[in-house]
DNA sequence: AAAAATCGGTAACATATGTTACGTAATGGA
DNA sequence: TCCATTACGTAACATATGTTACCGATTTTT
């Protein structure tokens, strides 16, 4: 019955280094749950208590949580060879941290964690792979929650810029970068406003620290980012 | 030769629900490196290639970062049956995210990533739980690192405090709360000043919010705790 | 091609925040 | 007991930041 998935499956990050057939055969020894959802139906409830590792077989999901004022905050958009709660799965305190509604009509396979870790009695070379798939995935999580600290922690809005552009820097190594985000999403990313970003840019650029244009930006002095830091 | 380790280390939380027995003969066939270390000695450079999850055997650690004007900044202290290098070993990118810097003598053992996913020939139960037990570890931390965020992503001090505030209430369901730090602490954490802190929580108690002495504090209006979020 | 929407830079103003300093209470050691 | 140290609240002032609004450039839609 899961032979019609897999195809799509192996390409997920929690399958990665799996042939096809070896994900067949794991998941008919996992025998994860299926489960069919409509446009805008509610898969998971922040605060209820956690079922299983989703898997996005079809279709388009969000994460998000909801305010006081009974709006809805859309943290992330997930979509199909994604997953889900792959963090929380394995803590101390097993409840879902956001709800998860469907953004389209979705397919999504649950697999509890016990079924992860545990070894199925016949040792699958595919199962030590998934084992070693779900580390990674919330180890390189994990850094990069760290990195994003490191950014928010800076009292100063032009601690908060030099960080992230010291990151980017570090990562590429070029000192000549193309951002991954617009104005909007940056400004969100390390929690400021949108005008105060661009505006500290300004007074970064008529310092002669950075030069920029939209998306493109061009470290001029390492030195003074790294000054701006503190 | 790791008997004489063992009593102490069933205390770390890398090895919980093992038994002493367990866990000696896990050693035996893990075969962690030994390295012993002086005062003041550096255990392990920022950016350097990762080589083990860092088990304190005896002693004390920092957690380190150096700054551009040549100081270097405490990330945080771990003590004995403390271990560091547990998130980034399973990570893309092996390379150590902080300077070790041994604070007493030391005695760390170093278990190479590979040998703690990879199965032994003969599968020792201790061996699975230690995978269970890092997986919780790096769980758990991934979890408190998105806790944080949510703080600190907060645009003006208030939400900070709000954020930090609901999640402790959210943790302990008292509205009456002992913080776990002192202001200085808590300043840091939030990445504020600490007079900028004990200022704002002087007017949340102004408006009735909140009601504080020291550490203590009361939770009078939830409500508006969550709306000094936005 | 015209209209509408999105994106990014800039400006002005009120306010939130960083900075520095000081006082008091609590704590710890000589 | 006295002195030094630490923790915490508070105040004053300069400055950084949030907020709102507007404009031009670019893209998308009609």
């Amino acid at each position: 019955m899961y032979e019609e998935w897999t195809k799509s499956l192996v390409r997920s990050p929690l399958f990665r280094n799996m042939t096809e057939e070896g994900l067949a055969a794991m998941m008919n020894c996992l025998q994860p749950r299926l489960h069919v959802y409509g446009n805008r139906e509610i898969i998971a409830v922040y605060g209820q208590s956690f079922t299983g590792v989703g898997i996005i077989a079809a279709g388009k999901v969000a994460l998000t949580r909801d305010t006081y004022s009974g709006g809805r905050i859309v943290l992330d958009v997930l979509k199909s060879p994604d997953i889900f709660g792959e963090v929380v799965a394995f803590s101390d305190d097993p409840v879902w941290p956001a709800t998860v509604v469907a953004q389209e009509d979705c397919t999504i396979f649950f697999l509890p964690p016990d079924k992860i870790t545990g070894n199925c009695a016949n040792i699958c070379p595919a199962h030590k792979s998934l084992i070693n798939n779900i580390l990674r995935i919330v180890s390189n999580k994990a850094l990069a929650m760290n990195r994003k600290i490191e950014h928010l922690s800076a009292p100063r809005i032009r601690g908060k810029i030099s960080s992230y552009l010291l990151d980017e820097y570090g990562k590429s190594g070029a000192d000549r970068l193309r951002l991954p985000m617009q104005r909007q999403e940056l400004a969100d990313y390390l929690g400021i406003p949108r005008p105060s970003l661009s505006r500290e840019m300004g007074f970064m650029r008529d310092e002669g620290i950075i030069e920029f244009c939209g998306r493109e930006v061009y470290l001029r002095d390492i030195l003074a980012l790294e000054q701006g830091l503190n």
